[in-house]
DNA sequence: GACACAT
DNA sequence: ATGTGTCAACGCGTT
DNA sequence: AACGCG
């Protein structure tokens, strides 16, 4: 059979792909299609960390087992859309640098198995932005001792103020990646990290070495910093090595070091599920980069002033200084000091109206852009971007409340800050990379006239409200107040936990499992406009309120159950629910999963405008207050989150506490009753059964929960469902009246207390399990 | 894996 | 038509 | 100058 082709179309490039049933790794019976299909699906982390670097190319045509061969220079039969650099001596070698997932494919189908990367990007080939440390055991040594090495190392690093970053090699050993600021030569970067390794060897003379000469290592582990010599080249993040099982070069956080046995624990088949578990650990990296420690400059004390010239208002802060009134407005005063040179910070902010500020730095003050609509969240999209006065490089750090009759009255927030770095420059304009530490995008600015830039996004959107798959956060069930000062207090709605998503100016409503409820609350879809985001994904529960504002979630849970758009329409002016917005998940083209719970919740406050079916479910320090005052009020329970946690989506962790008035269980409906009066064609209760591991447990009747409309859903539901014989022996009193069916559906169950007979005392239907 | 070049 | 060769690099230390 | 090393 002669091999399999396709043909598949990516960024918009047609890539034929070749023999993609030839077996590349025998052992693990890993073929072509498999390898092209890994790269594909990291490609957008791949590229955070490898884009724009010239590469130097392993290939094995044949599989690992075969003859390899390396490749830098770009072969003259490349389509045109793979981009090179002449670099080297004499310029002699066209080194290839990957600019989308395309050029990703595009090798990998050529069975380039590695990517080596080098420590700079083509768009600064002279000063590299990484330091590496390859660590390089010797062959007797554990890996168990290399991870304590890299310890050492990090932790020596520390010292010197850089920011080691690590991740398997894939083979034996460890690389550590420091992010530099590309301001020096290969040279200057080279002789820092000999210093550092020879520092390090001075304390731990027993451990490490920098003999290349494998007869002169004396069992010690090789820190190879050659590396950073201009023309070496070390393994990309997240490449394949060309070794039996397939190994992935894996970042990893240095809390997860800790856990991992090999540098070969990362295997093609879960690299991209443990990504996709636990994130990027080498998210943002470039946000830490620091001038590297041989040219550091002292910190400035005193603003730096060329012309010497004291008390006098740089010429480029004049604007800055004149709208503002420094001995009201908490803004640091206008002043020009040396920086990074690449630091860049968005402000969201709350002005008359709301808005975003982009500034980057340059020349000593921050240039600024206003958005009024935001940073554009994808490829595609543009944003006007007018340019607002130049800013003083202390604004980076700035956030708070501007006072009423200051210039840009409101609140300031930082919404992202971190380092930049031009990645094209264009006639009127230019391409950037902004990396935050937990948000990093490309985007192109357009000069079109005066003060009117035009703002595009470049890079792809790594979260989409609609497209991606969101999941709520949970939590575990205590009946103690939780103590410690650093948890916050929240009223327990009893309604409908829902995800809102809204994006670009549209809703769509989805209950924790997914299910679409757009339709079922017009009232909500209506009041979108009260909510200051283009793009968002926010937490909330759904509840309909009595007359003294507790939550009726008999009359919110019948809503979902409305099929009619007529009927629908007349409830939500009848009888309309409220949404109570207790979190956010994403925020206007950033994650908010890895930003505190406070940081999270000051942001849903700020974007819900008053006056509309959308609440902010506020919070209180004081649990004990709460409580009583919920139970005294006849709520269902309080929630406890700790303030500093993540968003955990899908998980259920200490990290959110429910505290119930009134314990609830889940059991399976056994059977029903025959119902008298108003009940006789439809039941008079339920029988429960508990599933208790193996073990079937008969937990007594519910008799009250649900409305009319509720009974004859549920007796259409039990009737299809196959009759079966009592499931146990003991006698009860309605065995007569009593019909029994195979245990299917679920419910929650509300009670006191159990009784010695094991049955539930006061219990109350709460709701279909698949409902909730 | 794709090509140039030789047989 | 079929087969074969090509596809990297350079500093550093020792011999 | 050649070789070993990564």
């Amino acid at each position: 059979m002669a091999g399999s082709t396709q043909v598949v179309e990516i960024d918009g490039h047609r890539i034929k792909l070749s023999n993609l049933e030839k077996v590349l790794y025998p052992e693990d019976e890993i073929i072509k299609a498999e390898v092209i299909q890994y790269y594909l699906k990291i490609a957008p982390y791949f590229l955070r960390h490898n884009k724009y670097r010239p590469l130097s190319l392993v290939r094995y045509p044949d599989g690992i087992s075969s003859h390899e061969f390396f490749q830098k220079d770009r072969p003259s039969w490349a389509p045109d859309w793979i981009e090179s650099i002449r670099l080297g001596k004499e310029e002699k070698k066209d080194y290839i640098f990957l600019t989308n997932a395309a050029s990703l494919v595009w090798l990998a189908n050529l069975a380039c198995l590695e990517l080596h990367i080098m420590e700079f990007t083509k768009q600064d080939p002279d000063h590299p932005d990484l330091m590496v440390f390859d660590l390089d055991p010797a062959p007797e040594m554990s890996f168990d001792q290399v991870k304590q090495i890299a310890y050492l190392l990090k932790e020596h690093l520390l010292e010197f103020e850089y920011h080691p970053f690590v991740k398997t090699s894939g083979g034996k050993g460890l690389h550590l990646f420091c992010p530099i600021a590309p301001s020096n030569s290969h040279g200057e970067v080279f002789q820092a990290a000999k210093d550092l390794s020879e520092s390090f060897i001075k304390k731990y003379p027993q451990l490490g070495t920098l003999q290349l000469r494998k007869d002169k290592r004396e069992q010690k582990l090789l820190i190879d910093i050659y590396r950073n010599r201009e023309t070496q080249t070390v393994v990309g993040a997240y490449s394949l090595r060309g070794k039996p099982g397939a190994p992935v070069s894996m970042p990893v956080s240095w809390e997860m070091l800790g856990d991992i046995q090999s540098s070969q624990a990362f295997q093609l088949r879960q690299a991209a599920d443990h990504i996709e578990q636990h994130g990027d650990a080498w998210e943002g990296m470039h946000s830490q980069a620091v001038p590297i420690h041989t040219h550091r400059q002292p910190k400035l004390s005193q603003p730096y002033n060329p012309e010497g010239l004291k008390h006098k208002t740089p010429e480029q802060l004049e604007e800055y200084a004149a709208k503002r009134d420094f001995s009201t407005t908490p803004e640091p005063p206008p002043a020009v000091t040396s920086g990074t040179g690449h630091a860049f910070v968005v402000h969201r902010h709350h002005a008359t109206s709301l808005h975003y500020d982009l500034r980057l730095e340059k020349d000593g003050v921050l240039l600024s852009w206003a958005i009024p609509r935001g940073l554009p969240p994808e490829p595609g999209i543009k944003r006007l971007a007018v340019e607002t006065e130049p800013h003083p490089l202390a604004y980076l750090t700035f956030e708070g409340e501007i006072p009423k009759g200051q210039y840009g009255a409101g609140s300031m927030w930082i919404f992202a800050s971190g380092q930049y770095r031009k990645t094209k420059e264009k006639k009127d304009g230019f391409y950037f990379q902004l990396t935050g530490s937990r948000w990093e995008a490309e985007f192109r600015i357009h000069h079109m006239k005066d003060k009117e830039w035009l703002l595009e996004r470049v890079s792809p959107a790594l979260h989409h409200p609609y497209e991606s798959t969101w999941q709520v956060m949970l939590a575990e069930q205590t009946t103690r107040i939780p103590t410690g000062s650093d948890y916050r207090f929240e009223v327990k709605w009893d309604g409908i936990r829902a995800l809102l998503l809204i994006f670009e100016g549209t809703i769509r409503i989805l209950s924790r499992n997914g299910r679409e409820l757009t339709q079922q609350f017009p009232e909500l879809v209506a009041a979108l406009s009260y909510l200051r985001a283009s793009n968002a994904v926010l937490d909330a529960e759904i509840v309909r309120l009595d007359a003294v504002g507790r939550p009726v979630f008999k009359q919110v849970i019948s809503r979902l159950h409305q099929s009619h758009p007529a009927k629908i329409e007349r409830l939500s002016k009848s009888a309309p629910v409220v949404c109570y917005l207790f979190d956010a998940l994403y925020l206007d083209g950033r994650s908010l999963l890895q930003d505190p719970l406070i940081r999270r919740r000051a942001w849903v406050q700020d974007l819900i405008k008053p006056g509309s079916p959308f609440r902010f479910s506020s919070d209180v320090e004081d649990g004990a207050a709460l409580y009583e005052a919920a139970q005294k009020m006849g709520l269902e329970g309080i929630m406890a989150k700790k303030a500093t946690s993540y968003y955990y989506p899908g998980k259920r962790s200490a990290d959110w506490y429910k505290l119930k008035f009134r314990e609830t269980m889940d059991c399976y409906i056994a059977g029903f009753t025959e119902g008298q009066g108003e009940r006789s064609s439809v039941f008079g209760a339920l029988h429960l059964l508990q599933k208790n591991e193996q073990e079937w447990i008969y937990r007594g009747k519910v008799g009250t929960g649900f409305d009319m409309d509720f009974m004859q859903y549920l007796r259409e539901r039990m009737d299809v469902l196959p009759k079966t014989t009592k499931p146990f022996e003991t006698p009860t009193a309605d065995d007569k009246v009593s019909t029994w069916i195979a245990p299917e559906l679920v419910c929650e169950v509300e009670y006191a207390s159990i009784t010695d007979q094991g049955t539930l005392r006061e219990p109350v239907f709460k709701s279909l399990l698949e409902d909730r």
